[in-house]
DNA sequence: ATATTTTTATACTATACGGTATAGTTGAAA
DNA sequence: TTTCAACTATACCGTATAGTATAAAAATAT
């Protein structure tokens, strides 16, 4: 770890460490934090203990070097390409449809982040690493398109741009991961197809007196 | 019912299952099921472990009960009365009200929905329990009030519902659970106000053509 | 080929866990 | 006063855990 090697010293990818990350991500997202044990993960990543451990400082440390890795990569999957101008109809369908049929039959991503919520008393800060990364990237995107398009007369785009990322959210949530698919009946198209009448097919009187 | 104590038969309160009940949702909520033993919670609950065992089957049924008994319960303080007529601007308001005042501050049941959430993968059934009693009930009551409101012009009642209720359950994961509070801005008016702006202050052109 | 680093297999330590067993204590009903 | 059910304190069992130690083997570099 001293003189630089042949390779990038920084962004070398070590193997044997992606192999341990690989099999940390199997135990972590089906067992969560406290039901993983180490020995577990050695085996499947086919690794022997003392390799983890010579890789990661602790159980704490693998988890989140895991989380935060998945949280990093998964998003350039997620949003590495989304065209963000055009008729609001079309780029707000574009956006909703990237999002959930990225998420909603991705199981592995599901389970990431069923832990992310489920560790976030105990890892706050993977938490707000994962707010940044996905909810408030959406979010910026969103405000700044519904800002620069006024002729929706919408009084107060970061706000709305919340609403319609929330209910992605709250989509997703109960649908996939608190098993509300038998549940509920509503589809992915409908709630789509709804949000952008409420938002992008408003037709105000364009005069209104007063606001708050 | 048979032949009938004093005291209502069915209705009956162990005060010992209670006192159990209570240091176990000390810990549970705080620690998560894995995390959780069983001699913490007899120490917290100030009962002896045998008596846990007595009263209840193992660390699972425990733990089912008291996700149980706190579904059903915050349930009825939530949504105990809610009136469900007048200005659509006005009964909207109060739903959302109702709901972000009584959660948001409530550390406690925080905690209870990154537990269920966190848990959904271990105790399916309890995710479903929780979501037919908060999520299903409010969205019902929603679907109903859209549908009975024709002047809104809303093309589908529940989609329209859905998007109400997922905001609003995107808005507490975020903020309160993901500790997002830092992170995002915006308040809990800004958001209700825009809501109802989007739902019940559109003024549509009476006539469109399609729609899915 | 030799030296060095990494990995493996295995065993080990110390602690903690879920659950049970036992023996004694309380308290109220009969 | 006796009886009986619930409760407590404590110890115990078998198992599992995070993490370390050690020595051999495999891979890598010089």
């Amino acid at each position: 770890m001293t003189a630089a090697k042949s390779k990038s010293d920084l962004i070398e990818i070590n193997p044997k460490r992606e192999q341990i990350l690989q099999g940390a991500m199997q135990v972590f997202l089906e067992q969560g934090y406290a039901a993983t044990s180490m020995d577990r993960v050695a085996e499947v990543a086919k690794v022997s203990k003392n390799t983890i451990y010579n890789h990661f400082q602790d159980k704490e440390g693998l988890f989140t070097a895991l989380i935060e890795q998945i949280t990093t990569n998964r998003f350039q999957i997620v949003f590495g390409s989304v065209p963000i101008q055009g008729e609001p109809a079309v780029v707000l369908r574009q956006i909703a449809e990237k999002l959930l049929t990225t998420i909603l039959p991705d199981r592995e991503y599901i389970s990431f982040l069923r832990l992310v919520i489920g560790e976030s008393e105990r890892f706050p800060q993977l938490a707000r690493l994962f707010v940044s990364n996905l909810p408030k990237k959406v979010l910026s995107i969103l405000s700044e398109y519904f800002r620069s398009h006024p002729e929706l007369n919408l009084p107060n785009p970061e706000a709305t741009a919340r609403i319609f990322m929330g209910s992605l959210m709250g989509y997703v949530v109960t649908q996939e991961i608190l098993q509300g698919k038998e549940i509920f009946s509503i589809t992915q198209e409908d709630l789509i197809e709804n949000l952008i009448i409420l938002i992008a097919e408003r037709k105000y009187e364009q005069d209104f007196g007063s606001m708050s």
